[in-house]
DNA sequence: CGGAAAGGTGAAAAAGTGTTCACCACTAGG
DNA sequence: CCTAGTGGTGAACACTTTTTCACCTTTCCG
């Protein structure tokens, strides 16, 4: 897909990506040629002829709407559609926990239906276990954590919470009480720690929605 | 879309589903005559126009693939770009373990990074684990597991894979031993189990590659 | 100038596709 | 027993779509 496309070219293309995309399905040769004013279907296919030696779509011989657009680049700043992506945030300093959204070290593909429970799916982000401190939970260091960003005041009692430690993220239970941060694990080797709310070693980062989780082949 | 469809109905639906994610396209009558073995469009074209009639499918009077997907999810079938959607199946009894991949209950979009220790992307499915068994692996009953099916002699022994049991998807360690399966858990509360090769209520179905899981909110 | 490529018109042939008609078999419900 | 609905076969027919052929103009470039 390197060659350069004339401007009645690149009519031709967007019409036929905008069609797709409406319509679910390629549009005819009459169809382009009513749209870009072309009367003799011979027109329009001598243009998806140079379209096709260009590598920009691809036709099925005798097919009706035998016509598809070649893979291009994901566009990283399409808008709408496709599944969100979120940014993955890799370890920082909890000194400057404002560097999470700064710097996510890649993007990931994440269905829908799992933020269903997020109140701003754009407030959504993934990280890392950084322990198996919620073993209980069944939450394993080096899972990936979906996070939705939120203050520690918007965490409820009990629910499993994501914290910035040093450079380490680590998944707990939160519990405030007393004026403090409770950070309960579920896994009877790791013990609870507890933080004044504005620690500087300790950064709420937000409910965990869900994880997932890739099993190395062994 | 609220009125139930017979298996047939069905088996045609997923088949335009399917035809229309993988082709860019909708199929044509004779398409899906030859997919599913009817050898006369009118066949074909008396099962889309119950299909309509359900509510499942729209079509376009003498159009070619005048046919389009009645939308449910917010456009599921992004044209080209997009992760992976992976099908996810639902209880099967295991006397129909062909079953599996036949009625999957929806899509799961998945990043393509989960699937990079899968061989065949292609035979990757979704289900959900049925049971604790695999508590000490951090896998928890309702997980949504990532399976890649295969045949059990290509399991290599002690990975985590999947298993039809009864109605029952479980997750066990596999080992094949003295010409038997056992299936190992890694929960104190669970008891090894041992099958011979075909036994009717034990189908392996593939080696689990990842999982995700929905915390819900409490 | 000459040639190549883009960008057409117009018509007819060939191929693909949807529609219709007649007919059949099975099942479930009244 | 009758009827409606499902799930077909097979063939003819009409419509849609792609392909092909002959011929044209304009622009750009060596």
């Amino acid at each position: 897909m390197t060659d350069r496309l004339t401007q009645r070219q690149n009519e031709g293309y967007e019409f036929i990506r905008a069609f797709v995309r409406d319509e679910g399905k390629p549009p005819t040769l009459r169809e382009i040629g009513d749209a870009l004013d072309i009367s003799s279907t011979n027109g329009v296919s001598k243009l998806l002829d140079v379209l096709e030696r260009k590598g920009y779509v691809e036709r099925e011989p005798h097919a009706a709407r035998g016509l598809s657009l070649v893979e291009e680049e994901p566009d990283p700043f399409a808008v709408g559609a496709g599944p969100p992506e979120l940014p993955v945030v890799s370890r920082t300093p909890s000194d400057h926990p404002d560097r999470l959204r700064r710097r996510p070290s890649s993007y990931l593909a994440v269905d829908p239906r799992l933020l269903h429970e997020a109140s701003d799916p754009d407030a959504c982000l993934v990280g890392r276990a950084g322990d198996d401190g919620m073993n209980g939970d069944g939450i394993r260091k080096g899972d990936f954590l979906i996070i939705e960003e939120c203050r520690a005041r918007d965490l409820s009692n009990g629910a499993p919470a994501a914290f910035l430690v040093g450079e380490e993220l680590r998944a707990r239970r939160f519990l405030f009480a007393n004026g403090k941060m409770h950070l309960r694990p579920t896994n009877s080797h790791y013990t609870k720690e507890t933080f004044p709310p504005d620690a500087p070693g300790c950064h709420p980062i937000g409910r965990v929605l869900g994880l997932f989780r890739s099993f190395s082949k062994s």
